[in-house]
DNA sequence: TCTGGGGTCCTAGGACCC
DNA sequence: TCTGGGGTCCTAGGACCC
């Protein structure tokens, strides 16, 4: 039996991936501060003499927040998830841009192909980063990955025009800290022996799994890199952060990670939601509620007959005006795809709620999924029909699923 | 003038079943 | 007759990620 080849894992992260698009559209914003987020905003206008006039920051009111942006704008102090307005008061002459995600997804899929094609093995992160087993691609063995990793760095480039940064270590947990040390365009090796002069020294927040939370906790104890949770006494660990996530922070701590890479992967849900422009109220703005609530139901419907799931439990998401969620849902007797199904089932879960206070936000989320033909067939359920909904108990069965909490007369009156 | 939208996974209690 | 033990499903909330 030949023996297991070392694992050799590799991160792939686009370097500002949305803004890197952007720029080959429009390359003379190349060298600029340029903000992609807001969503509702227009894109550029074609001036008569060909030229272009962007919208700037300066002017931004609204709600909307960074997606991403350029390294100039960074530079200002920018980031993703920072409100714009807050964005503008930071560099008001930055380029404001609408995000595009057809056009995103567009290049997510020619890099992801350019790189299945001299490394098949690939789990999907998201729409601008992948893991990559490297463990079995032709001479990857004799020099840690490095060959491969530039390799597919040029193939990147070549069918997208854009830069990506890789690194290749033992395992995905490294790979991903690694790919962050040399950004952007970066390559990094990472072994076994680097971790304690390369890892121990960063911030614990470096770790992906350790958030905002974890990382005040754990500063609370004076553990702010990764090396002083290494040095953490692992009882300690468990004690103050639970069996799992303790035993968790210790093995990440010391780079160790067995996780598989996963190729294949179904959804477990599918969600709408928007943040309105301004606060709502359930009995003031009823039916301008009531029709955007409909409104998220249908896109929610159209999603899923797209992919061919239906529902088994809808599901939906309230925030308020003072930031504060809850969520309620429903498991129906049978899976629905259809838009006035999905409707009357978060209708019930939203008379559920108080509302009396102001809205921020309302979404509408399908889990429970099963393949649509599956679901049709169910329909109605044969006895013996593994793929037919179990009949809910009574307990299960105290939110009836009746009228809509916005009547459907309401919608269409916005 | 705060804080988007789309996901995954985990925890925890209650109901229910054997 | 005084209280088991394991397992699953459902629901709500929270942390985290891109």
């Amino acid at each position: 039996m030949p023996i297991a080849p070392r694992r050799l894992i590799a991160h792939l992260d686009m370097d500002a991936f949305y803004a890197s698009v952007e720029l080959l559209r429009y390359p003379e914003l190349r060298g600029q501060a340029v903000v992609i987020g807001g969503g509702r905003e227009r894109q550029p206008m074609l001036r008569h003499d060909g030229t272009r006039r962007y919208a700037s920051l300066r002017h931004y009111v609204g709600r909307g927040v960074v997606t991403t942006c350029t390294y100039e704008a960074r530079a200002f102090g920018i980031h993703s998830a920072m409100g714009l307005m807050k964005a503008a008061r930071l560099a008001p002459d930055a380029v404001l841009l609408p995000v595009d995600f057809d056009e995103y997804r567009l290049y997510s899929r020619r890099f992801k192909d350019a790189v299945k094609r001299i490394a098949p093995q690939i789990e999907d992160r998201g729409i601008d980063e992948i893991y990559i087993d490297l463990s079995e691609v032709p001479g990857a063995q004799n020099d840690a990955g490095a060959a491969a990793a530039r390799a597919l760095k040029d193939a990147v480039f070549e069918a997208t025009g854009l830069r990506c940064s890789i690194a290749v270590a033992p395992n995905k947990l490294l790979a991903k800290i690694g790919s962050e040390l040399d950004k952007p365009d970066g390559l990094t090796l990472l072994a076994e022996a680097d971790i304690t002069t390369r890892v121990w020294p960063l911030a614990a927040r470096k770790v992906n799994g350790i958030g905002p939370k974890a990382a005040e906790k754990l500063a609370g104890f004076g553990l702010h890199t990764i090396g002083d949770v290494a040095a953490a006494d692992p009882h300690w660990l468990l004690a103050n952060f639970g069996r799992s996530y303790g035993a968790w922070l210790h093995a990440a701590a010391h780079g160790r990670d067995e996780r598989a890479i996963v190729t294949h992967s179904e959804p477990k849900s599918i969600s709408r939601e928007t943040t309105f422009e301004r606060d709502l109220h359930a009995v003031h703005d009823r039916h301008a509620l009531s029709a955007l609530f409909t409104q998220l139901c249908e896109r929610l419907a159209g999603d899923l007959q797209r992919k061919g799931y239906a529902a088994q439990t809808l599901g939906i998401k309230l925030r308020f005006d003072d930031f504060k969620r809850v969520s309620r849902d429903v498991t129906l007797a049978a899976p629905v795809d259809a838009p006035q199904a999905i409707r009357t089932a978060a209708g019930s879960c939203l008379k559920r709620v108080d509302l009396s206070r102001r809205l921020r936000l309302i979404g509408v989320r399908a889990t429970g999924l099963v393949p649509a033909a599956r679901a049709a067939s169910a329909e109605p359920p044969t006895p013996g029909d593994r793929g037919a909904a179990k009949s809910p108990s009574p307990t299960r069965h105290k939110w009836q699923v009746d009228l809509p909490f916005f009547s459907a007369s309401d919608d269409g009156a916005v």
